[in-house]
DNA sequence: CACTGTGTCAAGTAGATGCTTGATTAGTAG
DNA sequence: CTACTAATCAAGCATCTACTTGACACAGTG
């Protein structure tokens, strides 16, 4: 602690007081701890430590624990979204999902709580961004499929569903890769391999462009 | 409260001393909590309201909740091995593996669940027998490709990570199928045409036998 | 019958957890 | 400077939760 208070301090340099400053703190925080522990399994004095903030303030900006999770679920949605441009080649947007696990390891972690903890349509609010995401997708697939590179007995959406799945398996299935790879299934090398595999199986459906 | 003593009831008809009875249903209602709701979300009160037992056996026949947890892996682990017959062509492995979500929904559920709450190999005693099992699967995979059914390019080790991962989607990705194909998840017609729709991805892989 | 060990239960405990209250400070407008 | 609001913090509270304690009931044995 200063001996002198630091009144006027020309340039705000480290200014204790800013609200958006903390919010970020919280959130960047809380994600970490959600994608880590799910929603049951965080605390929120592990949350307030990590972000070197007093606890009530969780409540003061979002409103308890729920609240604090339901803005993350917010933020990823919006980050999720800036995801795939489509007009890349289905087997590289495929490619690059896969490699999330390495850039957002965070947001693909409350992914797949998101589908454990999930209940019914009601619970989850407002997946229309994320739906409308995979339809063009799905619409890709289709087209593949229409000019004959695609079995018709393939049902599109399905296979969308399986490649998303599939795509996510380094971070839901890492017990699994463990015990059968003896890898460490975090590892970038590993990851950028499956990564890798996965285009490959995505060429060999026939879903690369013309 | 009854107003006399029921002294030795002639038959033992509903007999309330009962270990393995009250094991089991134990194993049973934790299997049902933990699938539920994780390890962190589950209470040991829940379990023993299920079970209609007295809270204090929990600890009684498995030394706590974290012993329970133990307990219930390990019965996992069993009822998995028996899961499959490696005489069984792929597809219909892998059909199979998908329709686990309707015959032991809890089962799978905890496999998912591991994944998230896994840390490293040293929390994840002996899964031995899956990784064996799995890697059988792996085995007939590379048989195929060296018959020159499937491309050499295609790892046969990831290949089947990517195959269970997609198998298990129905349950890890329930808000994903909902928000797409506007379908109940968990409902079986959908399961089956899932399942079915695995098998054909596997032939199209060139999996099924000569 | 008394004695013993196992299974069952009700009540209680220490600590954690999410949340509230009330006060304190920094920044700003009059 | 004064007054006021927004942001921050420390301490407290009610509740929950995993776990303990101690007592009771039943069955088998001598």
């Amino acid at each position: 602690m200063s001996t002198s208070k630091p009144r006027r301090s020309p340039k705000p340099q480290e200014r204790q007081r800013d609200p958006d400053r903390t919010r970020k703190l919280i959130l960047d925080a809380a994600a970490a701890e959600f994608a880590a522990h799910g929603f049951a399994g965080t605390r929120t004095g592990a949350i307030a430590a990590r972000a070197g903030v007093n606890q009530q303030l969780i409540w003061y900006y979002f409103d308890g624990k729920e609240g604090l999770y339901q803005a993350i679920s917010e933020r990823w949605r919006q980050r999720e979204s800036e995801l795939v441009t489509s007009d890349t080649p289905l087997p590289e947007q495929i490619r690059r999902y896969a490699l999330e696990a390495l850039n957002n390891p965070d947001g693909v972690r409350l992914l797949a709580w998101g589908g454990l903890e999930y209940t019914g349509p009601e619970d989850d609010p407002d997946q229309a961004p994320r739906a409308e995401r995979l339809q063009r997708f799905i619409d890709q697939v289709r087209a593949q499929q229409e000019a004959g590179r695609l079995p018709a007995e393939m049902d599109p959406a399905c296979l969308t569903i399986m490649l998303v799945a599939a795509a996510m398996a380094t971070t839901s299935l890492p017990h699994v890769i463990e015990g059968v790879c003896r890898v460490d299934p975090r590892a970038p090398e590993f990851v950028h391999h499956y990564a890798e595999q996965l285009a490959v199986l995505a060429r060999l459906l026939g879903l690369d462009p013309p």
